[in-house]
DNA sequence: TATTTAATTTTACTGTATGAAATTCCACAA
DNA sequence: TTGTGGAATTTCATACAGTAAAATTAAATA
């Protein structure tokens, strides 16, 4: 039973025990629908309640978590660093002038995310003239395999990474258990082009294209996407903004290799 | 049991010293106007150059620090923190429609804030009809010893804990070295009254009053405030507003009291 | 009040975090 | 290109901090 399956996911060296099992109950906190009692988070944890509760304690000290009565949630420290991220990071820094022009020229909304871990996050977005007619907050977490600027993301991977992303999907919930390669690989890009494209997938009664933001570190973690109503947008409309979405993408990783510091 | 001395700093037990070290380079991160090597958060945290560097290497795996050469700064893993914060937590979610009702009565911009260790912390506003000609961002870190948001998280504490406060606003650059009990006392609110208020003082041209919310377990830790350009109101218009204050900030306690998981 | 369950403290043990020193890496200069 | 200094990284012996079992206390439930 290997139930060490954390999103901090073990490296090798296995360094630093304390800190990485606390970042382990900080991200179970994140995932839970309501604030959860000890026993049940260390639980959830997979180690000792007293450790959990002394790590509970410390976070606690510096406000990342709080609690009320015998329920621990994450607590308001979060939100300071929230917020040093978006007005310091060269990624929303960048972006936001970005995706202003783009959901300026296509009257689309225009959104950026990075890849976390198994899932996405949005990390900045500029809603264009024509409304979705839902809202998706900043720093929602998505899944990878569903929509288009997730979609994109898995386009370089090779096979034993995709098989990866599917064991975590099923395991976040976002995909049904069986869950194969196969039906993965159809919603996938094909070979050649740069470009996912969405339909209905992640939200209903939206399609999407993305491309990705080119990086020469390691892989792919970024992606932009342009967002419509689906009765709004065709798929030829959407496709046919990809030269500018490239344009786009290129812009913000030229931003983002140039900035100094 | 006294106010630990500083969120960062070895308390009684010193437990989970890896972890409380974490913290404090986390913490250390956020301060910083641009990103910094190894070296520099090593000596500004007080811990050695390998210790530092694993500490940076754990956070980075779960994406609260990202780093790009040999510069690190807070990462992208705050943002879903700080979401799951907004959505769940009791505070923001039951603030939000008293604030609003706030604003909508008086025009006036409604705000609230949370004490996090020696600062406070801008959880929720309602931007009123009255424009106030600058934008406060939620999660931004304020001082307590100024504003009267700040001001009235002070108004129940002893001389100790006042001392304490002082001599770490000094340490936050909030306030000049040599800042006195005597001129701290002078800008807090006499004895019996349970309101602050402020003018030109952490912003200029800006007056606001504020009340505590109050709390049944430990001190105070919350306060509503009402904000407006300083050329709109007189300091009687904002005062006239301290009743709806004080019911807000009522309606506000019980409802975090009421909250049921 | 009795009974159960969860939270917390204590304790003895074990493994991990630690920093000095050594080594490698890197930027810049010669 | 090679040399040089500073920074980053690795190694490693040691001390100490984190660990879970068991005990204790507190809090639910009947």
């Amino acid at each position: 039973m290997t139930v060490e399956s954390n999103s901090t996911e073990a490296r090798a060296g296995s360094a630093m025990r304390s800190l990485s099992r606390a970042i382990q109950v900080f991200e179970q906190l994140q995932r839970y629908e309501h604030p959860q009692r000890l026993n049940q988070i260390a639980k959830d944890c997979g180690m000792s309640s007293p450790t959990t509760l002394r790590i509970l304690r410390v976070l606690q000290d510096s406000g990342l978590v709080s609690q009320t009565d015998k329920n621990y949630r994450i607590g308001p420290a979060v939100l300071p660093a929230a917020r040093v991220f978006l007005e310091a990071d060269p990624l929303p820094r960048s972006a936001r002038p970005i995706l202003q022009q783009l959901a300026q020229n296509t009257g689309l909304t225009a959104s950026l995310y990075t890849r976390l871990g198994f899932e996405r996050v949005l990390v900045e977005r500029v809603v264009g003239a024509a409304s979705l007619g839902y809202e998706l907050p900043q720093g929602r977490r998505l899944p990878l395999t569903v929509g288009a600027a997730g979609k994109i993301l898995l386009a370089a991977l090779d096979e034993e990474q995709l098989a990866e992303v599917i064991s975590a999907a099923v395991e976040l919930r976002y995909e049904p258990v069986g869950f194969t390669l196969e039906e993965l690989r159809r919603r996938l890009p094909a070979a050649g082009e740069d470009y996912a494209y969405s339909e209905d997938e992640r939200a209903t009664g939206v399609v999407s294209v993305a491309v990705a933001v080119p990086s020469r570190n390691d892989g792919v973690t970024e992606s932009i996407a342009l967002t419509a109503p689906v009765h709004s947008s065709s798929r030829d409309d959407l496709v046919a903004r990809v030269p500018e979405l490239r344009h786009a993408a290129r812009r913000l990783a030229d931003l983002l290799a140039s900035t100094v510091y």
